[in-house]
DNA sequence: GTGAAAGCGCTAACAC
DNA sequence: GTGTTAGCGCTTTCAC
């Protein structure tokens, strides 16, 4: 048919003298091969410059040896963090990785949708989007093994981390350092077809508050503010806060990315941090430790790789246990937090005891 | 042989009572089979729940309908911008895209390796990293389409900024605010073998030099500055500089990620930016913004965007021209820079004059 | 508009 | 150890 063809499998078998089931070992390093016949092999697929059909094995083995990793907002500092870890055990495994990247509801179902797809990919790791039941049973039927980070899905094995406690041990570090009047700003929740239906932030409110009740410390509802993600966005809630008349002494924000604005807003407007103001993040990104801000850390990195671990003993026909992975939370105390100025404090009750037992 | 094998093509054909082509035709929407037939067969694929193997259908079509990128250092702000924009682009196009991240030469020698297997990859997108003449003869003789970012390989269309002339603009901005004596701080030059070779850094140092000649500006070799390219590298060269029995009144960092070590090592030695000290980096990654610091800008999501572009012409057949895509660069003029303080600026001469046509 | 058949290039099971 | 062979599940002519 064609004028010349590639060279393939058969032709190296054909000049080597050999079959080839024999050139095959020799290309997947099977032991079973005497040294003479694979040297000879070796030197006829160098003369001829054949060179292997990925495909073609691929087709024939039943598998791609490729697995898809579905990330939202992947310039997002924490999540190529958690994404350089997959990629780094994925890598080692001998998987291609393929990445999807979701900006928006309409993409995300997209690639769900495509990755049910048989013999498309191995494996799939979702990273902090919940998946609906259609999407879950999809997956199911066509028997592709999922994991997920950062988000739960039932009879999947989730790789997490408690943001309701972390929300708890941001405030409490706050609570400790004798601040009465703690602000939170975190991510405004959408309607649900406009979002991609990230919990985190919620669950961390859901931590500040919880904590502020256990402390017996009012709390203020004007204090929390919601709103885009974007660290400019943050910066205005910010400002908004500092302006108020009687303005938090801190700060405890959903993310780091978020704390980074605040610390702008409050360079902005003079407000001297730790000073007049302390701020706590969420995440523990590079440039936290770079901007001394304190925050909550959690093991990014280590949250990609081991739901790739863990993907990759599903692959391997192993069983994963526990089911859902708890990674541990801790403070890192910086020079962003620190007690408030006496000022402030004459105004707080010094007798009340604060409540203990919550301190990193 | 199986108990129960997969559903295919042909069971679909069969309970739908025609041919293997039809059902192929209608799964890719080709345009002549009868509306009927195709409600038909498609209610038969939906009943018979079967699902198309994409191997098999790449095998057959000859093209995996991907695509690989490799990448150093994933994780830095600029790199996964680019990352981003090719991302967007060849998703859009329908390719699949296999991320390989670099951290190491080994690893570099690997993927470059692996990715000419036939039938791997259509075509491979090389961001930041020099290729050697073998590797690039590799990608030639597998015929593996190729477009690179960042860096120039003879043949291959690549998507590049001039960064000597990046290295004169911020030099030039600099010196039009009245600066002399300015610092740089860029990464070392490490021995090839363990190095990832990246030219950016030595090409901004170029232009700065040149620069600073065609100002009359003398060069103190004492305030050039080379590291490790992580912002705490930078913060401490920066915090050497400003040590100097004679400091600069001016840094250009060659990234803004040393930048941001150059600002947070003035921060800790309460060194005043700009009133003290004028910081310039490049790139302008988000965190430039933020941070207000002044900088060269360079279309980074862009790039990716545009090299992906130019990689599917290149999958379609179509020419790519101009071979090397020269994308602009342009001061972003933020807090960190200003004139020099009163008191340093009675040190220089204030009727020389300073040259001019370099500005923003 | 549709069916039949010839690959695509490999892996793996089995026989020798 | 090594050769033989039967798939893997599609796409794509080419007739009709």
């Amino acid at each position: 048919m064609r004028a010349s063809r590639q060279v393939t499998i058969s032709d190296v078998a054909a000049a080597s003298g050999v079959g080839v089931g024999t050139v095959s070992r020799v290309l997947n390093g099977a032991a079973n091969v005497r040294d003479l016949t694979r040297l000879k092999v070796l030197s006829v697929i160098d003369q001829l410059g054949y060179r292997p059909s990925h495909l073609a094995a691929a087709l024939s083995r039943g598998t791609a040896r490729t697995v898809a990793i579905v990330v939202p907002h992947l310039t997002r500092p924490a999540t190529v963090e958690r994404l350089a870890g997959a990629l780094a055990v994925l890598d080692a495994q001998g998987y291609d990785t393929v990445v999807c990247n979701v900006e928006a509801p309409a993409q995300r179902d997209h690639f769900l949708a495509a990755l049910t797809t048989r013999n498309r990919v191995d494996g799939v790791i979702v990273v902090s989007l919940p998946m609906n039941a259609a999407q879950l049973a999809a997956f199911r039927r066509a028997e592709v093994p999922l994991a997920t980070v950062d988000v739960s899905a039932p009879g999947v094995p989730a790789t997490v981390t408690d943001d309701v406690a972390g929300g708890r041990l941001a405030t409490a570090h706050l609570i400790a350092l004798g601040h009465r009047r703690i602000g939170f700003i975190g991510d405004k929740i959408l309607r649900k077809e406009a979002s991609l239906g990230f919990t985190s932030s919620r669950r961390r409110l859901h931590g500040y508050r919880r904590e502020l009740q256990a402390a017996g410390v009012g709390a203020d509802h004007d204090l929390v503010r919601l709103g885009p993600h974007e660290p400019h966005a943050a910066a205005e809630l910010a400002t908004e806060l500092l302006a108020l008349a009687d303005p938090p002494t801190a700060i405890f924000a959903a993310s780091d990315t978020q704390a980074m604005g605040v610390l702008s807003a409050a360079d902005q407007v003079g407000c001297a941090v730790p000073g007049k103001l302390s701020v706590i993040g969420f995440d523990d990104i590079e440039a936290a430790s770079l901007r001394g801000l304190s925050t909550v850390h959690q093991p990014l990195r280590l949250s990609g790789s081991e739901a790739a671990r863990r993907l990759c003993a599903l692959l391997h026909g192993q069983q994963v246990r526990p089911r859902r992975q708890l990674l541990p939370l801790r403070i890192v105390h910086r020079a962003s937090s620190a007690p408030p100025a006496a000022g402030t404090l004459a105004a707080i009750d010094r007798n009340k005891p604060i409540l203990a037992g919550k301190r990193p």
